[in-house]
DNA sequence: GCGACGTTTCGGCCCCGACCGAAACGTCTG
DNA sequence: CAGACGTTTCGGTCGGGGCCGAAACGTCGC
């Protein structure tokens, strides 16, 4: 019987994303935060028993895991890996049609800056792991981390992170830009000192961020990026 | 058509990896090759009549793309966003357990060198893609190609490239590497000029494949390249 | 043209899993 | 302690999808 190699159980797996609940409360979580049963029941719109049964199913894979506060439990995306197929799966999938004009902005916004399970993607991700690139502070092709000065001058504690199993840096590939951008710890820390000091914001409830004008200006003084749109629109 | 990121169908295209029969077809079509109906039926093992339905949703999902070759019909894999897919939900999945000596082998022979759909992976395609990147061959952090001339040594005729929508080159992730490698137009390329010249072959019938000692001579000479294993098991 | 072979279509069986409501469990509040 | 709320467990129902065999279709060889 040959074949048999390189013969991993995709299907276990794929199976378990294959579901229309579950696979909303996946696109859900790739916002990066994490969020209780009740609300990702209302998210993919089945009873609160219904959904506890996809989240056991979620977490028994290793995709999903929970932490509890009280008696809420809160689930987030197991790793950034999880996180990657996800994004793959997204762009595999036929483009949704677009139904309203609110809809479409929030594409729109997403395209250019978005939250990736926990660290920056879009074009402002991308943008910001080319500069930091040519500033020396990322490795040039792995983007290792090469300088922590920049990383600091965002407000990133560096010197905090690099003690887990997970990878410092990770160049995680961007499937609307088709260009690599900053995961792994790094990467997650410093999608949230930019979002500590107010650099960039949360939009809604979706994975869509935003510059803001202090971090505009911020993000010019400290890294001499420009040429980042405050608003979303410009495609 | 504005692409939602935010709430694509990511179920309706898991859903159909998420069989036990189909996921095996996609695990036997990573080697790259295009393979018969009836192989991928005695892969999955089941009847011919059932394979025929699967590998019609398969291709209705736009994941495997046919070509008809008289009364046979060769399948593939459609692109590499679908190859890389594959192969993080590969990564996600469980680890296998090994029944077998010659498993094994297979195994450790995959995570030395492999091909990934139609590019070169594994601890080759990244010792590959790092001496290209020295060499000034290909940028720094995208990738992107910088100076033809040693992929022109290597028997890749860079010139017929770039004409397709395909993009030329792209950073793929390496999941049991964890650093990237080349993929795209020029990666396929790459690797089929490789096995044109004999410089690595095909191990059996799945993934691997391993660099023969005029592969091993020629590396060393055209791209100063060493420290390849020619035999697996240095793991 | 005829048979062999690879592949697809069709019909029917069967089982898995998705769903819900009711009830139990655990936790915070008054 | 009682009541409200978030969550899970349990039974039971139901539809969809995976499976196969028989037969049709298309292609190749003689």
């Amino acid at each position: 019987m040959p074949y048999m190699a390189g013969d991993a159980d995709i299907a276990s797996v794929a199976a378990v994303m294959g579901n229309p609940a579950r696979g909303s409360m996946l696109a859900a979580l790739l916002g990066g935060r994490a969020l209780p049963a009740g609300e990702l029941a209302r998210v993919a719109r089945v009873s609160p028993s219904t959904a506890s049964d996809h989240l056991a199913r979620l977490t028994d894979a290793g995709l999903v895991s929970v932490e509890r506060f009280g008696r809420h439990r809160y689930h987030r995306l197991a790793d950034d890996r999880v996180a990657q197929v996800v994004e793959g799966l997204a762009a595999l999938a036929p483009a949704r049609r677009v139904r309203s004009l609110r809809e479409d902005s929030q594409s729109t916004a997403e395209r250019a800056a978005r939250s990736c399970y926990d660290h920056l993607a879009g074009a402002l991700g991308v943008a910001l792991a080319d500069r930091l690139t040519e500033l020396g502070a990322l490795d040039d092709q792995s983007l290792g981390l090469a300088d922590p000065e920049p990383f600091r001058a965002l407000g990133v504690d560096v010197a905090s992170l690099g003690s887990g199993r997970r990878p410092l840096t990770r160049s995680c590939l961007d499937w609307s830009e088709r260009r690599p951008h900053l995961a792994g710890e790094l990467g997650a820390a410093t999608l949230q000192a930019l979002l500590d000091s107010g650099w960039i914001a949360r939009r809604g409830h979706g994975r869509a961020v935003a510059v803001t004008p202090p971090g505009r200006e911020g993000l010019h003084r400290v890294l001499g990026l420009d040429a980042l749109s405050v608003a979303p629109g410009c495609g």
